[in-house]
RNA sequence: GGGCAAUUAGCUCAGUUGGUUAGAGCGUCUCGUUUACACCGAGAAGGUCGUAGGUCCGAAUCCUACAUUGCCCACCA
């Protein structure tokens, strides 16, 4: 047996632990005894990206996901954790570049083919990185079946799905504003823009009508796009514009002459109520601009600088300074009527926050209403259930108004569209291939939004679009676990392309958790320096303190703050649990005999059924912080300070070792390695990790009432702490108990009960004071002090009967007991009964 | 502009369907080195539960406003 080494110290076992789990074979499914018995329990593990190192946010995640990973386990589920990476599109490009550049290499010169080289070398480097510390938080994933968005099979999916949501009509190529990051230099989606409200200007521009008869002032926050501008818009029905309608204006400076038109579209409060339009620069215009055929001039280029469409003197200007030359140029000419401060949301690039330009472009996109419809479904069925259900809401909202997605990217890491052209007699033909179709074939050179890969995960990884068993078996997947801020991102588009590729939910529950903060409440930021580093923490305290921090006073969908102080706390409880099973293990043998015989005895049995019960059902609830504050709380609190002190006297191996035993099972979900480490010295040819999960032992229920003078005895001090408050007693009244709890063993009564109130033998006969019992405990208090008390009593009791009092007339009243629905009346019935109990006990 | 969440001790957070005296950890203070553990033990101090109303016998909990903070969504140029 390997003995326990005097202090607990992680580093001594945790890697080595690891490597048992793995080459037990216990992380895949199939290696599992009985595998073939046990009921399937899948979780895709969200693949981080290969931008870079892990995070807070996954080791939470990972944590997450672990504990429950494990505890199906040991429930005797089939147990699917599978892992893997995703290519991350631009994230991953645009760090590439950047490091590319440091050595003065430029992507451009060096070509695509020779650049992808590049990033797939990366993608090993890292790739390779984020496995190993995914393996240092003890994930207990199945690395056989690991997978990475860019594999063969995965971006057979890929092309699977594009060909078949282009054969369904649903994907479609067409000339639309998109969003162009002039940084990235690529089309993002609108879920990729961020708003930021940014103080800027709103200027009022008149623009003279062409017959001289006066002018027309717009507002506009972009002059430098007038120049591309070729319509005025105004509401039909404002009444300030009625003689303006079929006439036109001359635009300053470039002098073209562009009608007046109306449309409902418009804003009438805003700004003076009419509107410039740019169709080549604004979503809304180019709108206008379909609908009154309008001409659409660009202005300005794919680098954000203005083109020479737009006049000489502005050609080449970055879109800023063009602002500032137009806004000087129509000052000269007069026309600035005024100028207003203005905040206004701009839109930036998420990832080099860049200012977005609206460009016009030929993209393709995804028509997703359809798919969304079904997706709505899903949730509102009770298929998928998300925790907190309070995101349901945000869900509908979204998917409801869902616009259609751009899926084309202008960079070179990714999928590439599975797309080829060609021209024949003039005109250009279109084929959906995976592979060239042939030589007078040229493919697109676009890639997919990183986002379309991921949305087909769950199914790709076991196989999809063959219809492979590990797809019949483990699809839909249970549980799938994320940041409640890639709901959009991620979670819906998994939820529509299951549905529509394979009628059915890709997962069940999607349990949402918030952002790892930092001390002061701050997201935690590697380049500010404000991160925790989960393998400096792991170094440090220990894999499983920090995943205690982790899980621990945290809910679903709520951010939570870490800081080294917590998780040095875990380890001081990591430590004690080390400390338990080191003090048991020095003392007694080893023994399955197990027979309850003092009090103490009953008492640890009976509140081990109870925090038992307690852990499996706030697992179950996904609360896995209620769970781990149970142990926790059981642990340091009941099993060590109260009944390994009381074993000290009255020591009952087969009772010792029953607690602990189930302890460290409980435990090992939460803190798999020092549970394990606990467990090997014990049975050394045998993994806790494959072991069973505790039941409870109706049996040591009935205990439960017998044990109620336990636990008064370990409450004595403080219910008479609680009394001197409750009774307005000051800390000098006269104050002794006498406890009335039938325990043999006098030294024990006294070392548990405290030193600072001590047992009076007799009931003192003084007219001065009171005998009262509470409880199982005797007091003997000073009568002065007992008329608050009583005065407290008299008014709760008062209370109380005139409700239910209440209650009864309501429930006597046939008009009520015959017409109110049944739920009703029982809920009255069961406020009574409450209410009646209450009573007594007072 | 729309929506969501949070507000409880100095700090970080629990607080189950309203129910006796609002809890824990850290920090502070006092005492204690009894061989499982000083990464320990026994205690103490510290809260008008964001504000103002309301419902109720009874509110941290339910309702209404407001305030502060954070997040998400959004083609008012």
């Amino acid at each position: 047996m390997p003995e326990l080494s005097k202090a607990y110290n992680p580093q001594e076992f945790e890697q080595e632990i690891y490597r048992r789990w793995e080459a037990s074979g216990l992380f895949s499914p199939d290696k599992l005894p009985l595998a073939r018995h046990r009921k399937p329990f899948t979780i895709s593990m969200p693949p981080p990206n290969i931008t870079g190192e892990l995070h807070m946010g996954h080791a939470f995640q990972l944590t997450l996901e672990d504990v429950l990973a494990r505890y199906h386990r040991m429930r005797g589920d089939a147990v699917l954790w599978l892992p893997g990476t995703d290519h991350a599109a631009i994230a991953t490009q645009v760090v590439v570049e950047r490091e590319l550049r440091k050595e003065g290499v430029d992507r451009h010169a060096l070509g695509r083919e020779k650049f992808l080289e590049h990033v797939w070398k990366w993608k090993e480097k890292y790739g390779q990185q984020i496995v190993e510390q995914t393996k240092r938080m003890g994930a207990s994933a199945d690395w056989s079946r690991e997978r990475f968005t860019m594999d063969e099979g995965l971006t057979l999916a890929v092309n699977t799905a594009f060909k078949r949501l282009y054969d369904d009509g649903l994907i479609y190529r067409g000339e639309r504003i998109t969003n162009w990051c002039t940084a990235c230099q690529t089309t993002i989606s609108d879920l990729e823009v961020d708003h930021e409200e940014t103080p800027g200007k709103l200027w009022y521009i008149k623009y003279p009508l062409t017959d001289g008869s006066g002018h027309i002032t717009v507002a506009t926050t972009r002059p430098e796009t007038m120049l591309g501008d070729t319509a005025v818009a105004v509401h039909p029905n404002d009444a300030r514009f009625a003689g303006f309608t079929g006439k036109t204006v001359r635009l300053p400076i470039v002098d073209r002459d562009i009608p007046i038109i109306t449309d409902a579209r418009i804003d009438r409060e805003f700004g003076t109520g009419a509107v410039k339009v740019t169709p080549a620069h604004d979503a809304l215009d180019y709108d206008l601009g379909q609908t009154h055929h309008l001409p659409i001039i660009r202005v300005i280029d794919l680098d954000g600088k203005i083109l020479p469409e737009a006049g000489v003197e502005f050609y080449g200007l970055p879109v800023l300074e063009a602002r500032q030359r137009v806004l000087d140029k129509l000052r000269e000419l007069g026309v600035i009527e005024k100028e207003e401060d203005y905040i206004h949301a701009v839109a930036l690039c998420s990832r080099s926050k860049t200012v977005i330009e609206p460009l016009l472009s030929k993209q393709w996109f995804l028509k997703v209403k359809p798919l969304a419809a079904k997706a709505i479904r899903a949730v509102r069925s009770g298929k998928i259930h998300l925790v907190p259900d309070q995101f349901e809401k945000i869900y509908f909202q979204w998917m409801e108004n869902i616009h259609d997605w751009n899926i084309s990217r202008q960079i070179w890491w990714g999928h590439r569209l599975p797309v080829w052209y060609r021209t024949r007699n003039g005109k250009e033909e279109v084929k959906i291939s995976a592979t060239s179709p042939g030589s007078s074939w040229t493919q697109d050179h676009d890639t997919l939004d990183t986002w379309f890969s991921s949305g087909l995960w769950t199914f790709s990884t076991l196989g999809w679009p063959r219809r492979t068993s590990d797809l019949k078996r483990f699809h839909p997947t249970t549980v799938l676990f994320t940041a409640k801020d890639i709901l959009f991102f991620w979670v819906a588009r998994m939820i529509m392309f299951s549905m529509y590729f394979l009628d059915e939910v890709p997962f069940k529950t999607v349990y949402l958790h918030g952002l790892v903060l930092d001390e002061h409440g701050k997201k935690m930021s590697k380049s500010k320096g404000t991160g925790v580093d989960p393998l400096l923490m792991s170094d440090q305290y220990g894999t499983d303190a920090l995943r205690m921090s982790l899980i621990i006073g945290n809910a679903p969908g709520q951010d939570f703050r870490l800081y080294e102080k917590k998780i040095e706390g875990y380890r001081n409880f990591a430590n004690k649990l080390w400390n338990v099973a080191r003090f048991i293990l020095a003392h007694e043998r080893p023994t399955k005999k197990m027979a309850p015989v003092t009090l103490a005895d009953k008492w640890i049995l009976s509140r081990l059924e109870t925090v038992t019960a307690m852990a499996t059902k706030y697992i179950e609830a996904f609360d896995f912080s209620g769970a781990g504050q149970a142990l926790y709380d059981f642990v340091w609190h009941d099993f060590a300070d109260w009944y390994l002190e009381a074993s000290k006297i009255h020591p009952n191996a087969g009772v010792l070792y029953t607690t602990l035993d189930a302890v460290v099972r409980l435990l090992h979900p939460f803190m798999p390695f020092v549970t394990e480490a606990i467990w090997s010295s014990v049975r050394p040819n045998d993994m806790l990790m494959g072991s069973a999960w505790p039941k409870t032992i109706s049996a040591w229920k009935k205990y439960t009432a017998e044990v109620k003078q336990f636990d008064g005895l370990r409450d004595t001090v403080g219910a008479m702490r609680n009394f001197r408050a409750h009774s307005g007693l000051p800390a000098s009244a006269p104050c002794h108990y006498i406890p009335t709890v039938p325990y043999d063993d006098d030294a024990l009564l006294r070392s548990l009960s405290g030193a600072s109130v001590q047992p009076v033998s007799r009931l003192t006969v003084d007219s001065r004071y009171e005998n009262i019992l509470l409880g199982h405990v005797h007091f003997q208090v000073e009568r002065v002090y007992l008329e608050r008390y009583e005065a407290w009593r008299q008014k709760e009791r008062a209370g109380l009967q005139q409700y239910i009092a209440g209650i009864k007339d309501k429930l006597a009243n046939d008009r009520f007991v015959v017409h109110a629905p049944a739920n009703l009346v029982d809920e009255e019935r069961k406020k009574l009964a409450g209410a009646e109990r209450r009573l007594l006990e007072l």
